[in-house]
DNA sequence: CGTATGGTTGAACCATGTCAACTATAGTGG
DNA sequence: CCACTATAGTTGACATGGTTCAACCATACG
């Protein structure tokens, strides 16, 4: 990676993570410019709002939500141990979840895009269980979950918003365990694809052409996979004819050979 | 497995995941019995019951709870696609969730034992992701999720509840990916140890002897490894003195070198 | 142009899977 | 009580999918 880690052009970390009772801060300061967001303007506001809602609890929602945090490539929107504040919404950009052991080995528990939340690991903990690193230059709307606890109080939509983001979030890592757990690198990666491919065009893009955000050791490392295992399969299904791979740059020439268990990439691959 | 995954010596499964409007039914004869669940008197129900409530809300919702619906051997409790209608807790025995692929191969992504909580793969769906599978004779106390929903709307705790059992799971399922995504199959049996040797602690029992609900096909498929290779590393604990394994009883003698990642297993190893 | 980074590809290796033999135990029927 | 069967578990020998190590290529960037 060409920008360590740790290297944050501006680190937005909450502060608070660290010091107890910090000075107005540039992220204090950020929060009172931001706050009180134009979502009714927002594409994604179908994903980030609570569906249901009257419209002035749905105002009052909205001005819970500062925008436009900026993260830049390779900066962390948060860390393992982090202090819990906010739940995140990608705005642009994609960011990646990392688990972490002991002794340096990672685990990418989910590449997050535009209109997926990122912060549920800590709701429990109040400190986050995982880092959250931008693949490339990332926007972020940050919500305030004590806030959104509160108002969830007297407002069922709010209520049920959040438990239904973790059940969604519970099922997509069964989905990952059975993934890691019993298939094979082949099908790991096709899955991958068409995972990828379905979310992008959940968000209006094309399924079939798209970029991917991330590197091949990432991609691995989300399959339990080697870089080159990842690097292999590509080849496979481009030599096959069911991808064209330029880089990260793909393109799903046979969407029905991409299905993983029919033995149709196998038979088909070199 | 000597009873097959079907046969059921009582089928407790919802009536409503295959018919629509269905006769008084034994199961709701079985709820009309057991509506009103004596919690108080349950050694378990600081796990089962939300934290800081009043006497009667307490009251109240332990009214919810239906009791002792009984699950043979290898019956199962609920299957994917069944109609979501409760959460269940343990009382007692052990129980599986399995996730099932189109061509038969199975993920085991959790054992549950007494206090667990199971079913909230379903929240968002209104049917099961997984199949829940007894593996000995279990109890089970049922919790009517519509109920618990209206409850919460203006009793917080309950509102907390089902959020703080869904974000430990979505902890939970996040380490189980770092497990099977990073670690070596004797870290993972290691790791599996563990974590069963802190479960039995927590309820009460002893974390250095325990015996095992689950048979080494099922610990695999868990860990996503074989019988063979769960097997193996278990004789290997054995002969380098850090268990001692007959059948399904264990004893851990040396807690220390059960620790994964230290290389002491390996190293005292065969 | 030289260097750094990301990606591809080949060859050798090995951790784990696969297949098979064997043991132990429990249940079942004669 | 003893075969007989079925199931769970152990162990060995062998096969292999995926990793590891290494060389090489492509692109971006100073």
């Amino acid at each position: 990676m060409s920008i360590s880690q740790h290297q944050t052009v501006v680190d937005f970390r909450p502060a608070t993570a660290r010091i107890s009772a910090p000075p107005p801060s540039p992220r204090q300061r950020w929060e009172a410019r931001t706050q009180g967001a134009a979502c009714a303007l927002c594409h994604l506001n179908t994903q980030c709002l609570p569906e249901g809602m009257a419209a002035p609890e749905r105002a009052d929602f909205m001005r819970l939500i500062a925008r436009h945090r900026k993260i830049a490539t390779g900066a962390a929107l948060f860390r393992e141990g982090d202090v819990f504040e906010n739940l995140y919404f990608v705005k642009t950009g994609s960011i990646k979840t990392v688990m972490l052991m002991d002794d340096g080995r990672e685990q990418i528990t989910g590449f997050h895009l535009p209109g997926d939340m990122l912060g549920l690991d800590a709701i429990n903990g109040c400190v986050h269980t995982c880092d959250a690193i931008a693949l490339d230059d990332a926007r972020v709307c940050a919500l305030p979950f004590a806030q959104v606890s509160r108002m969830g109080r007297d407002c069922a939509p709010v209520q049920g918003y959040v438990q239904h983001k973790l059940a969604r979030e519970v099922v997509r890592e069964q989905q990952l365990m059975l993934l890691l757990g019993r298939m094979t690198a082949e099908e790991r990666v096709a899955a991958f694809l068409r995972d990828l491919a379905n979310r992008f065009a959940e968000r209006g893009q094309s399924p079939n052409e798209f970029t991917l955000p991330m590197a091949r050791e990432e991609i691995g490392n989300y399959l339990g996979l080697t870089l080159e295992t990842v690097s292999r399969y590509f080849s496979r299904l481009k030599h096959a004819g069911v991808l064209n791979v330029d880089n990260r740059h793909i393109r799903i020439r046979d969407a029905r050979r991409l299905v993983s268990g029919s033995g149709a990439m196998t038979a088909a691959g070199a």
